[in-house]
DNA sequence: TCGTGACCCAAAAAACGAAACTGGTCATAC
DNA sequence: GTATGACCAGTTTCGTTTTTTGGGTCACGA
């Protein structure tokens, strides 16, 4: 494992507990077993090593998703891509956090203008994603791309923030009501001549693409936007 | 209109736009027409007031949302009656800050130990209303109410929250969000033979229960249970 | 040449005393 | 008998000063 992991190991480890704030760059070195200055030799900014640490875990996300895809027989439809978010997002809180915008673990590194992640914002492809599931016959045509990805987005949100609104007894298993909503989506998107390999075939390409959008932005944070 | 109904109508105004804590009952007073010791009359305190407000604001939504559920011919279905909550919902913000924990506007409200928003989130009468909609034949007995509920509570708690989460110019209108949620719910929920009628009935009983639980809970705060 | 950790200094946090605020009360007036 | 608004007392806010913090740097040693 080479340093540079060592070190996003150990700031992956930290800020899930404390919180990007109350995480010390000095700590960081400490627990990956290096001094604070080589920190600074691999990364510009306590910001920067918080961009590439979200880049390895999203990468880390997105293989784990795919692979889920690609085992299921189902995956490749709308509702069985749903479906196994859960097994790509399990034990990633850093993921979780990043797509609640959880300010306990993100704090001040949500406002940051040019940090990773209020960049990466900006820019939704779920809405393309959808067309392109259209284009190959794997999502009704009678449906607009937009409301579709909003609804999906709404369930994501929910996903992760309803639990907290609720006692946990009123609560059921996450597999059973990720199964659920992996049927609702199937019963009204998905034709039934639909092919899951095309499905799984535009997912792998959309996930490739986004990977490498997400470099990029990592690589070049003085060209961000204001917002 | 009662003076207690115009005191409530002053502070729905002000808390609306200025949010719990930074509306001084002094003012309230004010925007009635009335003094501050009248309001003491009325209310026990300011907590009281609010709880009142409260209480005043779901029986409007309750019979808003009753009135939109029996003008649909389809409006006794699972997905006829999610399609019908925007418009109990249009033109309550109160509700919609009850419904999304908004601490902008409930503030220090929301952590009242012995406020009403408090004690009545630990009653979730959602799963048994789902078990009774099945019961008459208006939601397919293949799925479990408890996981139907939860995910009927993620889509509100989306509803409400993932809009903030994104530029608006990406947020589709709400009504549409709200039929496409609404065709998802009834294709995988709903049998072809459910009776719309008797799901109306189901929620005409379940709604008037709900109303006279919340009168029930506002009149003895002595009562509340310590979370 | 690379890694280190003492150091710098701007920013943040804490402490303090004074001033302002406001929920709730009740003596007084109508 | 009921409504009022001056008043009380606890809480909050504010401005200033002092202390602490920690991101980032770099002279030095291996």
């Amino acid at each position: 494992m080479s340093r540079e992991d060592q070190i996003l190991d150990a700031a992956e480890a930290l800020i899930v507990h404390y919180g990007y704030d109350k995480t010390r760059v000095s700590e960081i070195a400490a627990e990956a077993g290096v001094s604070k200055g080589a920190i600074y030799l691999h990364f510009q900014s306590k910001q920067a090593l918080m961009d590439g640490l979200l880049v390895r875990a999203m990468e880390r996300y997105g293989e784990a998703w795919l692979e889920a895809v690609e085992a299921d027989p189902r995956g490749g439809t709308i509702g069985g891509m749903y479906r196994n978010v859960l097994k790509a997002v399990k034990n990633s809180p850093l993921i979780e956090a990043m797509m609640s915008q959880d300010p306990r673990v993100l704090g001040s590194y949500l406002h940051a203008p040019d940090g990773l992640l209020r960049r990466a914002q900006m820019r939704s492809m779920r809405a393309e994603f959808i067309a392109e599931m259209q284009a190959v016959g794997c999502v009704r045509d009678d449906v607009s791309p937009a409301v579709v990805a909003h609804v999906m987005d709404m369930l994501g949100y929910g996903l992760l923030g309803a639990g907290e609104m609720k006692p946990r007894e009123q609560i059921p298993p996450m597999e059973k009501t990720l199964e659920l909503i992996g049927e609702l989506l199937d019963a009204r998107l998905t034709p039934p001549e639909a092919q899951s390999d095309a499905g799984k075939a535009v997912l792998r390409r959309v996930m490739s693409e986004g990977q490498d959008m997400m470099r990029e932005l990592a690589r070049s944070p003085d060209e961000a936007e204001e917002r």
